[in-house]
DNA sequence: CACCAGGCAAGTA
DNA sequence: TACTTGCATGGT
């Protein structure tokens, strides 16, 4: 691959992307702290779900940090049972609300001060907080530039033989950061395109149903 | 019924 | 380092 190459593919499809399907308007919510809950509420989770989850919160006033923390853990888990893996969320959740208490008194606005530098390896100190969930944070709550990976990310690069099967998270951030402009738009429209792309054309796999070894054995997964 | 969804941490070899 | 497993509800 020849100088730039990469750069020129990845501007290229991006082209493809906007021209497709325009602009995607990410992410969905009003407020940062609103932004930062969903992305940790929709780890391996169906958006659609994770809505019906915020949107009880927000009809029962508890969409700030102050009630958040107050609510004893189970009656967190209880409002997220919609989006699965609901014990586990409600730790998570009160992880960062913990994070978010001492770190900027509440403020989301605060925590927005600080730089990406200093802010990235912090936020993944949190327990519960992984590589994506704290990109998402940054880049869509906090107006960070920093690149958001996740699966579908993944999936089409190596599908479309731009990166090999065994390239790890932190590399595929730096593919993108290192090849494209650093601007926080470009970086937001950019990944919500290619959740668009994936949800509509790149599944995980080829269906098992039509698999003529149907009958063997298999795990559900 | 099988498969999927905008991950992460802990355990094992 | 590189797998594997648990976590869980709701849609297709």
């Amino acid at each position: 691959m020849g100088p730039g190459r990469l750069g020129e593919l990845l501007r290229g499809l991006y082209g493809k992307l906007w021209e497709a399907f325009g602009p995607q308007g990410w992410w969905p919510g009003e407020t940062p702290l609103e932004v930062a809950l969903g992305a940790i509420i929709t780890q391996n989770t169906n958006w659609q779900n994770v809505a019906r989850v915020l949107a009880g919160l927000k009809a029962e006033g508890l969409l700030n940090p102050r009630a958040l923390r107050e609510l004893p853990q189970e009656e967190l888990a209880r409002r997220l049972k919609a989006a699965g893996y609901y014990n586990l969320k409600a730790q998570r959740v009160r992880n960062f609300l913990t994070f978010l208490a001492q770190r900027a008194k509440d403020s989301m606005a605060l925590l927005a001060q600080e730089d990406l530098e200093v802010l990235r390896p912090a936020l993944l100190t949190i327990k519960g907080i992984g590589p994506e969930t704290a990109d998402s944070i940054l880049l869509y709550a906090l107006n960070k530039p920093t690149f958001v990976v996740d699966a579908y990310t993944f999936r089409i690069l190596s599908r479309h033989y731009l990166i090999g099967e065994t390239c790890s998270y932190e590399e595929m951030r730096q593919l993108f950061m290192d090849h494209l402009p650093e601007e926080v738009p470009l970086y937001q429209e950019f990944h919500a395109l290619l959740v668009r792309l994936g949800k509509e054309y790149c599944r995980p796999r080829p269906r098992c149903s039509a698999c003529p070894l149907n009958d063997w054995p298999h795990r559900g997964e």
